[in-house]
Order: C-alpha cells, then structure tokens, then sequence
DNA sequence: CTCCAGCAGATTGTCAACAATCTCGTCAGC
DNA sequence: GCTGACGAGATTGTTGACAATCTGCTGGAG
C-alpha cells in the first residue's frame, strides 16, 4: 500500500507524508537506517524526492541525517521524552486554557459525551477504545482551542514521542488514573474556566511525565 | 559579507545559515520572492544546496514555499505573532522553573549582574544596550535550565518574530514596565523558586503580549 | 477603450549520470 | 593468532541538463 496517490499533491510531499506513517507505525525502528535506493522502491519515487522527503522530516526532528551517512530514525532517549512531555504540559495547558474560553454549547456537549464514553470505556475494561477516545479528546480540545502555533508543535512533538507512549499505554492501572483527570479537564472547560482547565491539563500531563519515568527503572538503561 | 566559510560544514548547513540570517537581519523581507538563482550568487553554491536550504527554511517556518512558484519569506500576521508570543510565555515560563531548579551558585551571581546593569541601562536611557542585556538575560536562563526541546522551539519562535519585535523595541516606556517585571523573574530564579519563576515569567511575556497587540491599533489592519 | 488569447522570457520541478565517501571483508606482515 | 592496510562493493553527495509551469507583455477583437 504505497498511501494513496493524492492528485493534488506533489510527489515529495506524498513521499513525505508516507514516510512520516510509516516510521509513526513502527515500519521503521529508532535507529534504522533509510537507505534511499529502497525507499525509491518502496514508494515509486525519484531519487530527488526521496532527498527531498528525508531533509524535511530531518528538520521536523523525525529522523537524523549523517553526512555521507544516509539517514536514520531518529533514537528518542528516555531524557528526551521526558522534555518533550514537559513541552506538551504546558503547551496542552496554554490549549486548554484556550479551549474553555472559546468552547460552543455543540462543543461542549461533545466534549461530555467523550467523557461518559470514557468511562464506559474504562468500566468495560476496553484499553484500545480508551487509548482513542483518549486521542479524540486532545483533538478536540486543540480543534476548540484553534491555537495553530501551539497545535503544530504539538503535533510535530507527539511524532517523536510514538514509541514511547505505545509502552505507556501498557501500563496496568493507568486508565484508572487518568480517567477523572480527563473527567476534571472536560468539567473545567465546559464551565469556561481557563485557569482550572489549564491546571487540570497540566497535572493531567504532570502524571503522564512521572509514569514515564517510572518506566525508565523497569525497562532498565538500555 | 557572504558568512564566515566554516570548514567543517558541508555546504547546504553554509546556505542554510547564510540565509537565516540574512533573513533576520531583515536583508530580505517578508513577501519578498527568494530566487534561486539570486541565491546561489550570493552564496556562490550550487542549485542543489540552495534548493536543500530553502527546504530545510521552510520546514522551519522562515519561508514559504508554493508549487512552481518558488520561496518567499513568510510573512508572519500580528494574530500569527500573538499566538507565538503565547507560546513563548508558557514555554519560557517552563525554562525559567527549570532554571529555579539547577541554578549554581555561579550562574545566580551572572543573572545579579545582568539585573544591576539592566536597571543603569533604564536610568542612562541607554536603550539597545538594554534590549541587548534583555537577549543575553533570557539566553542565560535557558542555558542553566539545560532544556534542549524547549530551547530549540523558543529559538526557531524567536527567529519568526524578528520583525514584530523590532518594533516593540521601538515603543516608548517599554524598558520602565520590563526592568522591574526582569528584576522579579531574577530574583525568583536566584531564590531558587521555580513557582515564582515561571509566574514571574509568564507575566513579563503577558506583558509584552499586551504591548504587540496595542502596537496593532497604533499602525492599523495593514 | 477594455478585455482576453497567445507568446516569449524567466523560474522552478525533475531526472539521470558522475564523483566522493564510507563499510566491510580479505590478506599480508608481525 | 592478531593487527592493520588495502580494495571492492555499496551508499550518498553533487552537478548539469531538460521538462513543466508561471508571469507579464503584446496585439487583436469587440
């Protein structure tokens, strides 16, 4: 499946954006190397666009490029992760914040409805529908708080992070955590109270950040 | 001047620099079309690293790029500018925690130096000196916070926003409102404070996020 | 006088070939 | 048996040429 061709694009935006899954579902491991001839196979594209795709995700911090060395996955370190959760604490908070000043009724009412699906979600003991609505919940706040500065760095940061959420979405117990932080964050915004949504967010995320940590002893420094 | 040729650079990291800053220092501005020809005689390089470049720019968010119509330098809007400068105040909030937290005893006495010459700079009027110590402040702070991802975000902000800060810097009466607002977030940092730092921080930029949006109504909806 | 089609010049997008560099296996010397 | 130099193969870096597209101008029709 070499992503669909979209007519509108250009070849090296399409490379690129194939690329990008690729390597955020894993296709890819930290540390590979991409060599460019099989990527030219891989996605029936020029030499040119190749290049061209590897040096935009290079800049967006998704992979490492070596001079006269080709490129490779970029390896997050368990240091670097804990920065970027840090990062997205605060920006996710500035979100929130945001989100509970400009949130619509419609909104707020999806917004509820995300969090009585959540806990069904977790009652149930279904992780994977958990771990999505999980995921809609922060899209949704982001689409509210339609802030594109910090919605992109966001975005750009949770790319480097793939992996090491995927192990902390293992983690037994962590849905009874999370679960009324989020309940806290939805009741902040549709109550249209920044400060307490930002608050939320950001032990919400605080949370996350110790969890990852913790982590850290009992996978052992690799 | 075409950049100081570094020998241990390959070529496109030269272009990438060169132009950056030419960039920054306003040589060209915003809208402005960069054409490749142009640039590959300025830095007497070869399409293929000024094409590398502009990509790597792009990416970056220093220039546009459009299908068959080449680069220009992006034109950041005041709303764009806001939302970086929001940003800005929730990431240099986190820097400034952080710098609380690993502040030696060396670098509390650097920040007490740059406070004491801050406030002779205001009293002498001696206004670039001023915004001078006011870039080398808020660089020290991210270097005894030792935060690579926040560090590397606030500088490619920073660099977004070259233009709209050139004209703060402009506005009468901003040092007498900074001075005290740097002198708060020093001695917070100094007290080893991280609470107090972050707010200290995130005021100063409220405060100059209030500035960017008065200078909106001062030169009009250009 | 205004508007639209068509053309020429300029500019960018793409490609294929060549040069430089690195990696890894092999072999001679100690 | 071990160390280090050598070289073939693989991989990346760079260049120049060619094709596609856009922009602005010219000229004719209404």
């Amino acid at each position: 499946m070499p992503s669909t061709p979209r007519p509108g694009e250009t070849g090296a935006a399409q490379v690129r954006h194939g690329l990008r899954a690729a390597i955020l579902h894993g296709e890819y491991l930290p540390g590979e190397r991409l060599v460019e001839a099989q990527l030219i196979e891989r996605f029936d594209a020029s030499r040119f666009t190749v290049r061209a795709a590897l040096h935009s995700l290079a800049t967006e911090g998704l992979v490492v490029l070596e001079h006269n060395r080709g490129a490779q996955v970029r390896k997050v370190s368990l240091r670097e992760a804990l920065e970027i959760t840090e990062v997205r604490m605060v920006l996710e908070g500035l979100i929130a914040a945001r989100a509970a000043e400009r949130v619509t009724d419609r909104q707020a009412s999806e917004l509820a409805e995300i969090g009585v699906l959540m806990r069904h979600a977790v009652e149930a003991e279904e992780h994977f529908r958990y771990s999505d609505l999980n995921h809609r919940l922060h899209s949704l706040l982001r689409e509210i708080a339609a802030h594109e500065t910090a919605d992109q760095i966001v975005e750009t940061l949770r790319g480097q992070l793939v992996r090491h959420q995927f192990m902390l979405s293992v983690l037994p117990g962590r849905p009874q955590v999370s679960l009324p932080q989020h309940e806290r964050i939805i009741a902040a915004v549709r109550a249209r109270d920044p400060k307490a949504a930002e608050s939320a967010m950001r032990e919400h995320i605080a949370s996350v950040f110790e969890a990852l940590r913790t982590l850290d002893y009992l996978s052992g420094p690799a």
